[in-house]
Order: C-alpha cells, then sequence, then structure tokens
RNA sequence: GUGGAAGUAGCUCAGUCGGUUAGAGCACCAGAUUGUGGAUCUGGGGGUCGGGGGUUCGAGUCCCCUCUUCCACCCCA
C-alpha cells in the first residue's frame, strides 16, 4: 500500500535539504554576530498555552490531541509562548539582557497556500528585559543583517516600521474612542488587501465621527514620521503622542546609523494583527508586493506578565523560511552551484589487487579531516573519474601500477586535469593534503 | 471552512472523434571505453494514466465521488 505525504508538509531530498541548511546557516550565523544565543522547546506544548492570547478559534488552527492521561496539547504554531514560559521560570536567574534565537519547526493547520505551508521553520529573535528602542533598533538591524546578507538589497526588500503606542495615541488624539481600537486593529492592518473604498467602509463601520474617519485615512498614508505634523498639528500638546513619535525619530536614527536606512520606510499602516503589540512595530515586505511578509516583529511588553510572569518589556521577530525561499529564488539568489557537493579526495582504485591499499588510503585522508570518496566499483578507471567528478572532487588519487612498482600514487587536479607522481608515504605523512 | 484550476514515467509534458501493446525530452543504469572525468552515440530499466465507482463492445479520453497539488478567500500568532 502506498501512502502520500501529509497535505502541506515537505520532503527535504538532498537538494532541498541543501537549500533549508543554507538559510537556518545563514539565520544561525547571523544571530551569533548580533549577540543572540540559542534555545529551543518542546515540540507541543499544553493546548491552553495558544488560548491565552488568541482565544478558542486558534484551536481550529493547531493541530492538537489528547494524550493518554488526557492531557490537552498541542504540536507548537509559534515559539513565542515557550519563550515566555522558559523566561518567566527563571526569569531571576537569566543573566541580562536576555538575546535569544531559535529557528523552530512549527505547524499550523491552515489551508496550504503561495509562501504558507502547515509544517515550517521559523527563525525567531527577541531581546527580553530592555526597554529602550536601542533593543527595537537592534531586532531590525539583526533582520536586515540577514537579509542583507544572503544578497537582498534596498530595491529588493523594504522594512515597514512604525509605532503601536504611536498610532493609539494618535487615533484617540483624532477622536477615536479608546474602546475601539482593539476592534480598528485588524481592519488597519487589512488596508493593504482591500480595496480603497471597502477599507473606509469598514473604518467607518467602527468610527462614528467623520471628522475622525478623515484624519485617521489620512494618518494611514504617512510614509514618513516628519508628515505626522502635517495631519496632527497640535500633536506636541498630547505628551504620550509626542514622546511615541520621538521613539520612532530615534529608531530610524540608529537604523540611519547602523547602515541599514536605505532599507527603511516609516508606514503607518503595519499595525501587526491582534492587541499583541505595545510599541515599535515592523514587517519586512518584497519591494514589488506580491508575497505575503517575509517577516514581521515588534515590542510585546506585556506578553511575560500575561503568561504569569512579572512585567518585562520585550521586543522581537518572527521569519518563515517559506516567503523566504520563494523570493530567493525569485531574485536568483539560490543557485544551483551554492548547494554542489564538494568533496576534497576521491580515490581511484585502478588494480583490484590495491583495494586494500584503497581503503587504507581512504581511511587516512577521512581521519586526517579531508572529505573523501571513492567508487565500489575498481579497474574501470573511466568511470571512477566520472564518479569522482559527480561527487565534486577536487582531487583524485588513483592508485594503479605506479604504486605496484614504485609505491607512487597518482594525484590528479580535477579542475585543471593536471596530475603529478607523489611518493605515498610522503603525501600521507606530511599532511599536506591540499584541501 | 469557501471558491476556481489541474493531476499521464523520478521531473517537464504530448497523447487527435472514445479504438491495437500509452509516448518524447531530461534524469537514472549500462555499453561504445579493462589507465583517465564533464561531450557524443547506442541500448536498458522505470507507468495502478492520483484513487474508487459508472456509461460503453471498448475509457488516459465521457460522467459522478474522493484524495492531492496550485491559485484566491477566511485566517495569519
Amino acid at each position: 500500500m502506498k501512502i502520500p505525504p501529509v497535505k502541506g508538509t515537505r520532503d527535504f531530498y538532498p537538494p532541498q535539504m541543501a537549500v533549508r541548511n543554507f538559510l537556518s546557516d545563514g539565520w544561525k550565523a547571523v544571530s551569533l554576530r548580533n549577540g543572540f544565543v540559542e534555545y529551543d522547546g518542546p515540540i507541543f506544548e499544553y493546548l491552553r498555552m495558544y488560548q491565552v492570547k488568541s482565544g478558542d478559534e486558534i484551536v481550529e488552527q493547531l493541530f492538537h490531541l489528547t494524550d493518554r492521561g488526557g492531557r490537552e496539547l498541542a504540536i507548537r504554531p509559534e515559539i513565542t509562548p515557550t519563550l515566555a514560559r522558559m523566561i518567566n521560570q527563571q526569569i531571576n536567574a537569566l543573566p541580562r539582557p536576555i538575546k535569544w534565537f531559535s529557528m523552530p519547526r512549527l505547524c499550523r493547520a491552515e489551508r496550504p497556500q503561495k509562501g504558507r505551508l502547515r509544517e515550517f521553520f521559523q527563525w525567531n529573535i527577541d531581546i527580553v528585559g530592555v526597554d529602550d528602542v536601542l533593543a527595537d533598533a537592534e531586532v531590525i538591524f539583526c533582520t536586515l543583517d540577514y537579509l542583507r546578507s544572503v544578497g537582498l538589497s534596498s530595491s529588493d526588500i523594504i522594512a515597514k516600521i512604525s509605532s503601536r503606542k504611536l498610532l493609539a495615541a494618535l487615533l484617540e488624539h483624532v477622536g477615536v474612542p479608546h474602546d475601539k481600537l482593539d476592534g480598528l486593529y485588524p481592519i488597519l492592518d487589512k488596508k493593504a488587501k482591500l480595496p480603497g473604498e471597502a477599507f473606509v467602509e469598514m473604518v467607518a463601520g467602527v468610527v462614528e465621527s467623520s471628522q475622525a474617519v478623515d484624519k485617521l485615512l489620512a494618518l494611514m498614508e504617512v510614509h514618513s514620521a516628519g508628515q505626522i505634523k502635517d495631519i496632527v498639528p497640535d500633536i506636541a500638546a498630547n505628551d504620550i503622542a509626542q514622546a511615541a513619535l520621538d521613539e520612532v525619530h530615534q529608531v530610524f536614527d540608529l537604523l540611519e546609523a547602523m547602515g541599514v536606512g536605505d532599507y527603511c520606510r516609516f508606514d503607518m499602516s503595519i499595525v501587526r494583527g491582534l492587541a499583541y503589540y505595545t510599541g515599535i512595530v515592523f514587517e519586512v515586505h518584497d519591494a514589488v508586493g506580491d508575497l505575503r511578509a517575509v517577516c514581521g516583529g515588534g515590542r510585546y511588553d506585556n506578553l511575560l506578565r500575561d503568561f504569569g510572569g512579572p512585567s518585562v518589556p520585550a521586543t522581537g521577530m518572527g521569519m518563515g523560511d517559506c516567503v523566504l525561499e520563494i523570493l530567493l529564488r525569485d531574485r536568483g539568489l539560490l543557485t544551483e552551484g551554492m548547494f554542489k557537493r564538494k568533496m576534497d579526495y576521491f580515490v581511484a582504485c585502478a588494480d583490484s589487487n590495491l583495494r586494500p591499499k584503497a581503503m587504507e588510503i581512504v581511511a587516512r585522508l577521512r581521519q586526517s579531516g579531508a572529505a573523501t570518496e571513492f567508487s565500489y566499483k575498481s579497474a574501470n578507471l573511466g568511470k571512477q573519474l566520472k564518479a569522482a567528478d559527480a561527487c565534486g572532487a577536487r582531487h583524485c588519487l588513483i592508485i594503479g601500477q605506479e604504486y605496484s612498482t614504485d609505491k607512487k600514487l597518482v594525484l590528479k587536479e580535477m579542475a585543471s586535469g593536471t596530475q603529478s607522481l607523489v611518493n605515498e608515504s610522503n603525501f600521507l605523512e606530511k599532511s599536506a593534503f591540499i584541501q
């Protein structure tokens, strides 16, 4: 009986695994050089852990199960609750600042579509315990540091940055009642996807004052922090709004100083779904805008408290592998050559009587650290050289009549085709393996 | 969960009006070539035509159901 792969999953054959490793190796390297340390948690948690912030609707989007002890569990759809749980458990013992990264495998029981599968990997970086906007800027910098390192330029991607705090203050300032805010965020978040009229209609459905709606709509069109004064001239009189605006300016100044200003743009329409975020928020999109967000993040100062811990500020980012891979492929940044197998040596045995000697040399090369391969077939040298080429060997050692008569090995450099005779003991002893 | 499109070899696809034993390219294996690789030529293996049911003398082809994939919606932590 033939059993198919499960909907929304991927099989990682060696070529796909090479791509996956390329992504995660990059994530890891950039995390480490930005001062983050790696952590991970269990692949499942109590189901209720995911209901804390998102309610019961989320249960339908989760793979959940009941174990034999009657515990309601769920495969993790995100790692932030696990992060919150782990940090809360040791909050007083962890050295500050807490800068952690992870690359968890996550599952969500959603319908697969472009850039979204039911099983995926997501790079997460979080800074916990720092309320300074320096941390927000660092998270954004680290994100761009990675994206830049894989070859994406400011003409390929754009980091859209806003502030939840600023948005809330301005909305209230222009007359949106405080209790309408949570209902408004999901609508504002959809602005880019809705036709203009439908968006206005939805906003008007929540906000009664037409004057407030007009101001709100004007604010959503703002694409630089400096323009806000044009729409809200008396912003300086509002301490909260002014403070939030100052933070935004600071973040942009920092990102400019760190050399990634080209990638960054203020965009009031970046809201990020639910009432999760409390300060700076951002998303990275492809410049053309035909893919879903490459990543998203922001400040969430209440989350640890909501998970039963002390009130500790935090800011972070999550980046999935699916959209990223589509984007990199689209821009020609994933090429065959990047993933070609590379071996240092191929040992060809041209005389089956010398097979034990060939295997001894293979073993010694491997022990010395040289990636070494050989063929199970003896004698047919043409086949073996073909195999050497296929595995990407830089050098081929031929063991044949020269060995039988003079204890010499033929060392062939594959790229140039040039070959030379080397003395077996010299070659192996001086470990002058050309790698 | 809703809607649209598509499933033929490992991959990309052809397959006429329903008619004999389902094809091509690429990939893979082998030979040409028993001491010299990437090229070329020749040959070979590989198919539940996604699955099930129906119509028919006869179904890859027509009808129904189902599964999967892709695209859009809902949602997006």
